[in-house]
RNA sequence: GCCCAGAUGGCGGAAUUGGUAGACGCGCUGGUCUCAAACACCAGUGGGAGCGAUCCCGUGCCGGUUCGACCCCGGCUCUGGGUACCA
């Protein structure tokens, strides 16, 4: 710009900047959120993250970024929004740390959120900090601790199908007894009346209330490894070992406390059709609550007065039965072995034993035991063999099976190895291609259901069944109640006490929180209770022994959400009005890692809280985006073997070379700086190189980010080379948000370049004003940024930045090469871009002589007259191959195309002495002639 | 094993509803500026054939539907996430 030679431009200095503006934001206090506004909410969530030791990688704040972007965006739509952040602090990690350094989790933690806040403060966020939450902060999980302790004093009753206080059960009991009493995710209540009820004992009383309870106690098997003296989770057992120290782990029965998910099943399932989640989420959460239709069946057991219940989907398959199969873990086991069968199943137990549930599923042997026992089929009255196998899960359905290999892949593999019969009982001719799923066919060799089509077969088992009384139609979940205890020292501590009858009662919710209380080691008991069992001045108190089991992650980030939106509130979890201003989260960010656990177990939440009516809302999450994970890229060099000489990636082929990993940060566009490479570890002091074309290539792979492969890039350190509002740019352009990538940093040169082409445009001088014309935009300038006003709103609204970039960087193309220094386009383009790239957005707001914060301006609206096109060029197919590119008129009828087009020269070439069957011309689209 | 995704130039990706495959950027090549380099700027860049106009091939693999398929259907391969105590 000649006209700008005289005048002393001001530099474009990042760091200065970037101070300047968060000074400003703090003392403006911008980013502070009233509870009342008269502007309508939109509440925007991340999935808030766990602070780990190893501080934030580039990979963390791809989510974060994108809903600072819509945050900020809904913000200059004009909506009061609500943008939090906080720490999901308790956690696995901590505790294994203090137990190998004896540091306390309390201070690691602390720590590392201090780390994460700065870190989080870089990249310009526009968090009210002062709504920050953090699940191992007491004033925090006493709330935890408080919607726990309503969970142990609520059920769940069927007539009203909604959570409902215990009261309500006990008063149900004193008036009438169990009759007509359905709670929900309760197979079966003992059947007692009005008076047998006042009768029991207040232990059985409490027992049975306990069986109805959201919160509740019951066994559940656990991988307990007697060697380390603790429950381990699947991910610390490999092979049915521990990962850390090796030692053998087996599967045990604990009492444990659990969340009657399943009261709330069907309702889960069916408000998932009213959510704005991806069609996959959706599909993930339904298979995981695995609604299906079938039958509950009990089994006699021959020669005994024993019985045992199956579930199966296929009820009319009954005839087709030639085996049964428990879980290994099935009570009956050990009841019904024969003598001369207990040295196999008690092989076969040890074997199964020290398998996940995982590891057998995956299993792709068919393993087995013959227990010896038999059971009585209810219609045939025949023998029909008991086997136990690692197929059929103890936590799924009653952990048995009637087996019927003619119509299931599994029973039939079975059959095949052990020699069992088969029996053919459906004939598909009918349906060919029909799976087992489709439950199609005619039934044969089935005695009453014989001839009958398999729904209605279904039917007619199902009622049979029933009038004999053993057995009736059933729908099973999938979903199981929530395991809730954790042998572990950091996590919430469980607000109850047992009592002189060993019976657990709630502590009053006065005495909340519930701290947890110092301990000398973190270590396990070694008796398979919690650290905390240690501390006998905390456990026993006047009324009785506390529990020292604590609870599991998922509780405190269960309803973070709620508490975001009245975090100093001691009275309540969330103050009543201000959760009926904010409901519920209108936009949730994070991981597909969540789908199901955390998902799951807020909406469960969600719904016990909705139904108790201290929420509005029955769903917590409206909207729902899973970001993709980042991933690594991993740079090698490749030594020759017993030497220190490094041979370049592409002659590597000619030497016997080991690969190393190469910290990424000495890589640029797969070149080593070998200086730089030499100083990093003293053995590589006097590496040498054998180069090609003069430089050390390496080669690439991409793997997790982690320390040990030297693939881990830190944001700090983008932030101080290339600025915040490059590094945010840069992260949106990766691709699109949802799917997975690997990080490179090579690209942020482009956006980079593309930041400095934006603010020479504004050619801001020394006294921070901008050198632009004021005259009235051309056409060509309105039309330029009208199409990127366009662009950038539709695409925000969907969550594509990567594309916004783009339209960004064209933008400013399509400006520069029409010199345009327009002030109007300008303060456009400025209130665009200001969502992506907060700071240097507000200087160029600055220097265009507004005044305030640009992000509590108003984004801009495009004008459809100034991007109208008149004419369109037309690819123009001949066998839908792109023959000619001719312009017509946009508004030009298909008779007229015709003739313009069979006439045109380049067409003619093609169409000339052929017959033309077909002339297709889509407006606006494009045209395809057969011939 | 089961459930859910994804695969497009050397690389990240674009193509929003079945309608011009490769926008935008990185890298690379050539050029301008410079003593030189860096920066910046200009031009080119899917593969192949041809002086050229132009033609052939091309969206993980095999097959199908359609005037027309990256997009829909059937069957695979590989990669990622989850699989209930990692968060």
């Amino acid at each position: 710009m000649k006209a700008n030679d005289t005048l002393t431009m001001k530099a474009y200095d990042i760091q200065a900047m970037q101070q300047k503006w968060k000074q400003y934001w703090v003392e403006h206090d911008i980013y502070h959120v009233p509870n009342d506004s008269d502007k309508p909410k939109y509440y925007v969530l991340d999935m808030f993250p766990y602070p780990s030791g190893a501080g934030l990688h580039v990979g963390h704040p791809l989510g974060y970024i994108a809903s600072d972007i819509f945050a900020r965006y809904k913000q200059l739509k004009g909506f009061n929004v609500l943008h939090p952040m906080g720490f999901d602090a308790f956690g696995l990690p901590a505790e294994q740390y203090a137990i190998e350094t004896g540091q306390h989790p309390e201070t690691t933690t602390n720590n590392n959120i201090a780390t994460f806040k700065k870190q989080l403060d870089n990249l310009g966020f526009n968090y009210d900090w002062k709504r920050q939450v953090s699940t191992c902060d007491p004033k925090y999980y006493k709330w935890t601790q408080w919607i726990f302790l309503q969970l142990f004093k609520s059920w769940y009753n069927i007539a009203n199908n909604k959570a409902e206080p215990l009261e309500t059960l006990i008063e149900k009991f004193e008036a009438n007894g169990s009759t007509g009493v359905q709670a929900g995710g309760v197979d079966e209540l003992p059947t007692f009346s009005a008076e047998e009820w006042q009768q029991k004992s207040a232990q059985e009383q409490a027992d049975i209330l306990m069986s109805c309870r959201l919160a509740f106690q019951s066994y559940a098997t656990v991988n307990w490894c007697p060697a380390l003296g603790t429950v381990l989770a699947n991910d610390e057992v490999k092979d049915g070992f521990s990962e850390r120290g090796g030692h053998p782990v087996e599967r045990k029965k604990m009492r444990q406390w659990a969340l009657r998910v399943t009261a709330f099943a069907e309702r889960l399932l069916n408000d998932l059709d009213d959510l704005a989640w991806s069609d996959a989420m959706k599909e993930m959460q339904r298979n995981w609550i695995g609604r299906s239709e079938g039958a509950s069946i009990f089994f006699q057991i021959a020669d005994s007065e024993e019985t045992f219940e199956i579930f199966t989907t296929r009820p009319d398959t009954i005839f087709g039965v030639s085996f049964m199969v428990l879980a290994p873990e099935h009570d009956l086991v050990k009841k019904i072995t024969t003598t001369e069968q207990k040295e196999e199943i008690d092989a076969y137990l040890a074997y199964a034993g020290a398998k996940t549930d995982r590891e057998r599923q995956q299993e792709k042997k068919v393993t087995g035991a013959f227990t010896g026992a038999y059971a009585i089929h209810p219609f045939t009255q025949e023998k029909v063999p008991i086997w136990i196998s690692e197929y059929v899960l103890i936590g799924y359905g009653t952990g048995a099976i009637m087996a019927v290999p003619s119509d299931d892949e599994r029973d039939e593999a079975f059959a095949t190895k052990f020699n069992l019969p088969i029996i053919d009982i459906i004939d598909k001719s009918k349906y060919p291609g029909a799976t087992q799923k489709d439950k199609l066919g005619i039934m044969i060799n089935s005695d009453f259901v014989d001839g009958m089509e398999v729904p209605d077969a279904i039917k007619a088992v199902n009622q049979r069944l029933e009038e004999m009384g053993i057995g009736k139609g059933k729908v099973n979940f999938k979903i199981r109640d929530a395991l809730y205890s954790r042998q572990r020292y950091w996590g919430e501590p469980f607000p109850i006490v047992y009592d002189e009858n060993g019976t657990p009662q709630a502590i009053s919710e006065s005495e909340l929180p519930l701290t947890l209380p110092p301990v000398e080691s973190f270590k396990p008991s070694g008796t398979g209770e919690a650290p905390l069992a240690r501390v006998t001045d905390w456990v026993n108190t006047a009324e009785g022994k506390r529990e020292t089991d604590t609870m599991p992650g998922f509780a405190g980030s269960s309803w973070y959400f709620l508490r975001y939106m009245d975090p100093d509130n001691e009275d309540n979890f969330v103050d009543p009005k201000v959760e009926q201003y904010w409901q519920n989260v209108d936009l949730y960010i994070g991981g597909t890692e969540h789908a199901v656990g955390h998902l799951i177990y807020s909406r469960m939440w969600h719904k016990f809280l909705y139904d108790r009516g201290w929420v509005s809302t029955n769903e917590p999450f409206k909207r729902l985006v899973n970001q993709g994970m980042i991933q690594g890229r991993s740079s090698f060099a490749y030594r020759i073997k017993n030497t220190n000489q490094f041979v370049s990636y592409n002659l590597r082929k000619d030497y016997e070379v080991s690969r190393l990993h190469v910290p990424v940060s000495m890589v640029k566009n797969d070149v080593l700086d070998t200086e730089a490479f030499k100083q990093f570890r003293a053995d590589y002091a006097d590496a040498t190189f054998i180069l090609e074309d003069g430089k050390y290539v390496c080669g690439a792979e991409i793997e997790k980010m982690s320390k040990s492969k030297y693939n881990v890039v830190n944001p700090d350190d983008i932030v101080a080379k290339y600025g915040t509002d490059c590094l945010r740019l840069f992260e949106m352009f990766l691709g699109p948000l949802e799917h997975g990538k690997p990080w490179n940093t090579d690209g942020i040169e482009g956006v980079s370049r593309f930041l400095k082409k934006c603010w020479n445009l504004f050619s801001i001088d020394e006294s921070d004003k901008a050198q632009v014309s004021d005259a009235a935009p051309s056409a060509k300038e309105l039309k330029a940024i009208h199409k990127t006003i366009k662009k950038v709103s539709e695409d925000i609204e969907r969550l594509s930045f990567n594309t916004c970039v783009s339209a960004f960087m064209e933008c400013v193309n399509e400006l520069n090469s029409l010199k345009s220094k327009n002030k109007t386009v300008l303060r456009d383009l400025t209130l665009l871009m200001a969502p992506f790239a907060p700071f240097i957005t507000e200087e160029f707001w600055q220097s265009l002589g507004e005044s305030g914060s640009v992000h509590l301006a108003s984004f801009p609206t495009y004008n459809p007259e100034y991007i109208k096109e008149s004419t369109k060029t037309y690819p123009v197919q001949i066998n839908g191959k792109v023959r000619a590119k001719i312009e017509l008129p946009v508004d030009l009828k298909r008779e007229d195309a015709e003739a313009i087009i069979l006439a045109h020269q380049k067409v003619v070439k093609w169409v000339e002495g052929k017959n033309i069957r077909k002339f297709i011309f889509v407006p606006g689209k494009i045209i395809n002639i057969v011939v």
